[in-house]
DNA sequence: ACCTGAACACCGTTCAAGT
DNA sequence: ACCTGAACACCGTTCAAGT
C-alpha cells in the first residue's frame, strides 16, 4: 500500500513537471483526526515548550499545510484537557476524602511539573473542560468530607484557585528558565541572589526567605498549602455545626 | 514657550519642504522618562485591555516612534508593580494579623478586579518586584501571627499562590468576556449554561454548582479562601506546639 | 468536503539615519 | 545620547485553487 501511494504521488509530480520530487505536493489520504492533531501538539509542547507550538511547526509534524489547523486557543485547550483527563483516570481514591484530595492534587502537580505548558494553559481557560474536570474531582471529595450544600462551592473553588495558582507560578518559572537558557534551579538561584540583595529595612521578610527560595521543596510546599485549606474547611464546617 | 516650539517645528517643516504640516516630524524636547512610559502604558491597558498594549499605540500616546520603547515584558512588569505598590501604600494594618492579611488580600483583589491585566501580569513574573511586594506584606503578618521561622516560607507562599490563582482566573475570565464582547456576568451566564447541560452521571458535582457559578459573590469567595488558609496555618502551628 | 500554501494583517524588535 | 520609523522576522488566520 505504501508503495502504490508513493508511485501515485510521483505520477502527480511528473504530470505537473516538478523538478524536485522531494518538494512534491503530497496529499494526505485520510482526513486529519482531532486526536492526531492534539497528539502532535502535545509532543511539540513537550519538546519545544509553549513558544514552540506554531502552526508552521505543527504543520510539518503532521505533513500538512499550516492552514489545515486552526484556532490555536482551542488546540491548547484540548491539549491541556488531555493531560488533566489522564490525571483523573490515574488518580486513586484514598481511605479518607482528605487523602483523596491530596492524591488528586499531587497528580495535578506532578503532571504540571512535567509539562509546565499545561499549567499555563489551565489558567487561560476559565470554566472550560479541564477546569470542570478538576472541580468535579475536588467537589466529590468535598461532599464526602461532609461540607454542607451551601458551602461546597466555596470550599471547592478555594482548593481550585490554589491549585491553579501553583500551576501558573510553576509554568511561569519554567518559561523564565527556558528564556534564560537555564535550568529551573539556576533561575531560582539567580532570583535568590536578587532577593538577598534587597534593602533590609524595606524588605526584611523577603530577604529572610531568600535562602529558602533556593532550597525549598516545591512538592512539599504545594501539599502543605492543600492541607492548610482542607484543615481550614474542616474547622469551619465543624464550628458552624 | 509652546508657541515658539510650534514655530520651530513649522520652520523645520518649511526647510524640508514637507507638503502636509500635520505630518511634520516632531522631535521631543526632553527624553522620555520611565514614569511617563509606564503611566501611559497603564492608561492604555485600562482602556483597551491586555491586547491593546502595542508599541504602535503606545508610541502614538507618547508621540514618539514605536522604536523608542522596548522590552515589552519589562514594561508590563513595571506597570503591574505600580499597581501593587499602590495597594501596599493604601493598605492599613488591622488589630490582628488575621485582619491585616484580610485587608491586604482584599486590596489586591479589588485592584485586580479593577485591572484584570494586572492579575494576568502577576502570574508571568515569578520572583520579580511585584511578587516580592506581596510576599513581604503577607510575610510580616505571618511573623506577627507567631508562625515559627521554619514554617514562615510555607505559610506565606501558600497565601501567595492562592491570591495569584484567583488573580489569574479573574484576568482570564475578563479577557474571555472582552473577546466575546460580553460583560463579565454574561460570560458567566454562558458558562453556567454549559455546566448545567453536562452529563449528570459523569459530572454530578459540576452540574450541581452550575447555578452557583452565575450567582456567586466573587469577593466573598476570595475572602473565604483566605480565611481557610489562615485558619489552617493557625491550627497547624498550634497543634505543633 | 477537505487539504494546501501563498497572501495578509499584525506583532515586537532592530538599526541606520537623523538631531 | 536619544529619538525616529522603515525594515525585518515571525505569528495566526484567511481564502482561492486544487483534489
Amino acid at each position: 500500500l505504501g508503495f502504490s501511494a508513493a508511485v501515485t504521488t510521483f505520477h502527480v509530480c511528473y504530470i505537473f513537471g516538478m523538478q524536485d520530487a522531494r518538494k512534491k505536493v503530497q496529499r494526505r489520504e485520510s482526513r486529519l483526526s482531532r486526536e492526531q492533531i492534539v497528539f502532535e501538539a502535545i509532543a511539540l509542547l513537550d519538546t519545544e515548550g509553549e513558544e514552540g507550538l506554531t502552526f508552521k511547526a505543527l504543520g510539518e509534524r503532521l505533513s500538512t499545510g499550516s492552514g489545515a489547523i486552526s484556532n490555536k486557543s482551542d488546540l491548547i485547550l484540548a491539549a491541556c484537557d488531555a493531560i488533566i483527563a489522564r490525571v483523573q483516570d490515574a488518580s486513586i481514591t484514598g481511605d479518607t476524602p482528605q487523602e483523596s484530595i491530596r492524591a488528586f492534587a499531587l497528580g495535578i502537580f506532578d503532571a504540571i511539573h512535567e509539562r509546565p505548558w499545561a499549567g499555563a494553559a489551565l489558567m487561560r481557560v476559565p470554566g472550560q473542560q479541564p477546569v470542570i474536570r478538576i472541580l468535579e474531582s475536588l467537589g466529590r471529595e468535598i461532599r464526602i468530607l461532609g461540607v454542607p450544600e451551601d458551602e461546597q462551592w466555596t470550599a471547592t473553588i478555594a482548593l481550585f484557585n490554589y491549585i491553579v495558582g501553583v500551576s501558573g507560578q510553576h509554568a511561569a518559572l519554567a518559561q523564565l528558565a527556558r528564556q534564560q537558557d537555564l535550568k529551573r534551579s539556576e533561575s531560582l538561584e539567580a532570583l535568590s541572589q536578587t532577593w538577598s540583595n534587597l534593602d533590609s529595612s524595606q524588605y526584611p521578610f523577603a530577604r529572610s526567605i531568600a535562602e529558602k527560595l533556593r532550597t525549598h521543596d516545591d512538592r512539599a510546599d504545594f501539599l502543605a498549602g492543600i492541607d492548610f485549606i482542607v484543615i481550614g474547611i474542616s474547622v469551619t464546617i465543624n464550628s458552624v455545626i
